[in-house]
DNA sequence: GTGATTGCAAATCTTTTGCACTAAA
DNA sequence: TTTAGTGCAAAAGATTTGCAATCAC
């Protein structure tokens, strides 16, 4: 059994995963680990519930799709993902959480991470009246040339 | 009866959501009428196809929710509305289709229009391979302050 | 053991669809 | 007429929920 798992140019050791979940506070149950595994073992990556979900039973990772769910929300308010709203129909979750914006391929449906350096939004207002700037959502939808 | 409605600072002749229908090549129905009246006649806003169709009820107009999601929907191809995805239980359409950006109050719902002019995104890198880029969307979530 | 977590199936919610009916041109 | 548009009720998707069974501690 190998002793570590790839992580783009770095390795993470293979406890890893449950380090993260004992530090977000989250019981690590064969589930939860499973899909830790999934998500954050290789380069970053913009999951839907149902693509984990089918990942996962590929892999012979027995897990529903409301424990997917439960999941997906659970480490969001961890902060180990970030939610991206960019298409009405389906919920992406993001592995990168670290300060970034997205290219958006409507006819595929595929994000894409724009690093956040060297990116600047200028000329903004003020937050409106009794409220705190929260995220900076940019999002650019790009189409496939004929 | 008024031969006018008020909109913003200007005024809008009574036959104009016609026009906006004929030039749409839209078959101008009561229905469409209707709801362009309770879209465009007043100042630009930000609707929800439950919510349209409330204020249609409210109203006395008898529309059917699938007509509503139908007109909006054709009101967008005739870029009459534009559509804003902010959060994924439901949306919007904009009555606003010129350059702006958008501000959402996360805690119910509200989203708020920040005029295009004067911002900036920079250092954006070029569309995808293959790709032609389109729309920019910068979201910026806001909060109620306690 | 005990309380957290899971899985399943049912429920919910928004949006879409099929089709007979109605209205605009 | 002729064809587009409407309403209804059913269907479709994505996500949530209730609750008994199961697992981590």
């Amino acid at each position: 059994m190998v002793e570590h798992v790839v992580h783009g140019k770095e390795e993470r050791p293979y406890g890893w995963a449950l380090q993260r979940l004992r530090t977000a506070k989250l019981r690590p149950t064969r589930q939860r680990l499973a899909l830790a595994r999934l998500l954050f073992s290789g380069c970053d990556r913009h999951v839907t519930a149902e693509v984990l979900h089918g990942e996962a039973l590929t892999q012979g990772i027995r897990v529903s799709l409301a424990t997917i769910y439960n999941s997906l929300h659970q480490f969001t308010e961890a902060g180990l993902l970030r939610q991206v709203v960019v298409d009405g129909a389906r919920t992406y979750f993001d592995t990168n959480v670290g300060d970034h914006h997205h290219f958006f391929i409507e006819e595929d449906g595929v994000l894409l991470d724009i690093p956040g350096s060297g990116i600047a939004v200028s000329g903004l207002p003020e937050a409106p009246e009794g409220c705190t700037q929260g995220r900076i959502d940019v999002i650019v939808r790009v189409n496939r040339r004929a």
